[in-house]
RNA sequence: GGCGGCAUAGCCAAGCGGUAAGGCAGAGGUCUGCAAAACCUCCAUUCUCCAGUUCAAAUCUGGAUGCCGCCUCCA
């Protein structure tokens, strides 16, 4: 396949180190707070990525750390007066909760920063050992930058404009304003582990050097997060590994675009935070993750409650046209020897080429999903046609269409669900959305029914009317009446 | 100020030199007591603007304009 590398900013042909097997990282959370719908692309389109690594028959290792330790678990941890650790664990469960819902799978390997301490450690000590770093009389390490001359390379910066925007804290005593803390000597009423400049912590940036090098060898094909990260966090990773290893660090560096709110960055200061559980409460994980997914992954994607209720709207219809071919194959059992007109097959067949074909393409989900929607529209075209659902190739093409469906839902990690369970889901989240009271509904569809029966039409349509006005559609079926929330 | 990205129908969105996928909305039709839902059909001679390269440009080059991101913790 075909992928993005952030580092020569150019689409390369994926090839791994080791024919047939692909070691990846992905940097995970800092489990200070709720993951927010930014966390929720970012681990989506990465959960897209080795599901379809391993779909192309790769043998894939993921790595997703968390960071259990950092300025922002400590300060909140003072905030509420409670133990640090106890806020790393209560968003590491979130994290799993929220995650688990949106079906992202495990990583393979899911090291903590705190658990891997002697690692940083050995890798602090090796950099001073080589001339990268250096510790100060207060227990602080830093990085070297100018000792390591592509630094720059992966972010497309150089170092004298960074200097300029280079930030020296009050009581650092940095060589150089562009250096940065591998290791940070403990301040008072701080949590802190033992290390040969004192007691300390780990900068933010060396857990990921020490915990992908534990766990893969260098250099590992993937690497992966959000675009922010690649500036400063990769680029110091990237400066930390190369230097103290002598080894190249990743081959392929891969960054997902950010979500926006209305068209503008979500952020604190804005107060724009919409976090997983919050849009959670009122749809279905996979509206989530089908609308993340509508957009390819390094576009800037925007949020609002508009898309998502289109994207709700878009994936019913893929699976109200699964329901009725399911429905249907289930249902006949009689089979004429119709043909299928010629092009409908070269179509649904060409379909799975051209699916392949986009998610090759440096991961083209939205491509992919408009593949998704025509082969929608191929189902019922066939089920329209008295002939054609009744033909035994119909029924064989819709049993292919199906088998799509499955095949391509598993890397999409969508339209998974029993057709009839995700009808009836999506239909209790509108009522609860909507704040519509179902006995009520029942109570009025009675009183409509009785004046059909009796064809009181003006009545029953007051009521129709009345309904509506509450965002309550009917359906007069032939098998009764029935209504849904829009 | 430095670096980078984007601009495609009413809205969202693919497109990576060979003549504009797909979704939502909208219009017509099937169905219906009438509707609704669902389904089918239709819906960009044209891709922000101006030059240029080419037999051929939404796609490449140069310029203009407008948005956005990063450079500070951030997915």
């Amino acid at each position: 396949m075909q992928i993005y590398n952030s580092l020569t900013r150019k689409k390369e042909e994926f090839v791994p180190v080791t024919p047939g097997q692909v070691s990846m990282y992905v940097c995970g959370i800092t489990a200070y707070d709720y993951c927010h719908i930014g966390h929720a692309r970012s681990a989506v389109v990465f959960d897209v990525l080795v599901r379809y690594l391993r779909y192309s028959g790769l043998t894939v290792t993921f790595v997703r750390n968390f960071t259990d330790i950092d300025d922002k678990i400590i300060n909140r941890a003072n905030r509420e007066g409670v133990d640090w650790k106890s806020i790393a664990q209560t968003y590491m469960h979130a994290f799993y909760e929220d995650m688990d819902r949106l079906g992202v799978l495990r990583a393979d390997i899911e090291p903590k920063a705190t658990e891997h301490i002697p690692g940083m450690i050995a890798l602090c000590a090796e950099l001073i050992a080589k001339g990268h770093a250096y510790a100060t009389s207060d227990g602080d390490v830093y990085f070297r930058v100018r000792s390591y001359a592509p630094y720059g390379q992966l972010s497309g910066r150089n170092i004298e404009d960074l200097v300029v925007g280079a930030r020296v804290e009050p009581g650092e005593k940095k060589e150089d304003p562009l250096d940065f803390a591998l290791w940070k000597g403990a301040k008072p009423g701080e949590p802190f582990w033992e290390s040969p400049w004192g007691p300390g912590r780990p900068g933010w940036h060396i857990e990921c050097s020490a915990m992908s090098e534990e766990y893969l060898s260098l250099p590992f094909d993937i690497h992966g997060g959000g675009q922010d990260l690649t500036f400063p966090h990769h680029e110091n990773e990237r400066a930390q590994t190369e230097a103290a290893t002598d080894k190249e660090f990743v081959r392929y560096w891969v960054h997902n675009g950010f979500v926006q709110i209305n068209a503008e960055k979500m952020s604190k200061s804005l107060n724009n935070f919409v976090t997983i559980r919050d849009i959670l409460d009122n749809y279905l994980p996979e509206v989530l993750r089908f609308f993340l997914i509508t957009k390819h992954y390094r576009s800037p994607l925007d949020y609002s409650v508009d898309s998502l209720e289109e994207a709700e709207r878009a994936l019913k219809r893929i699976y109200l046209a699964k329901f009725a071919a399911e429905n249907h194959i289930q249902q006949n059992s009689k089979c004429t020897s119709t043909p299928l007109p010629a092009e409908l097959v070269v179509e649904i067949t060409a379909l799975e080429v051209k699916w392949n074909e986009a998610m090759a393409d440096d991961l083209n989900t939205a491509a992919a999903l408009g593949h998704v929607f025509v082969l929608v529209k191929i189902i019922n075209r066939i089920l329209e046609d008295k002939g054609l659902r009744k033909s035994a190739q119909g029924c064989d093409q819709l049993k292919y269409a199906l088998k799509l469906f499955e095949r391509w839902g598993e890397v999409l990690g969508l339209f998974m669900m029993e057709s009839q369970e995700f009808l009836d889901q999506l239909r209790h989240s509108r009522i609860k959305r909507r704040n519509i009271d179902a006995t009520l509904i029942e109570e009025k569809m009675t009183q409509r029914q009785k004046a059909r029966v009796a064809k009181d039409f003006a009545r029953s349509d007051a009521i129709r009317d009345e309904l509506l006005t509450l965002g309550v559609t009917i359906q007069d079926l032939p098998q009764g009446a029935s209504w849904d929330v829009e």
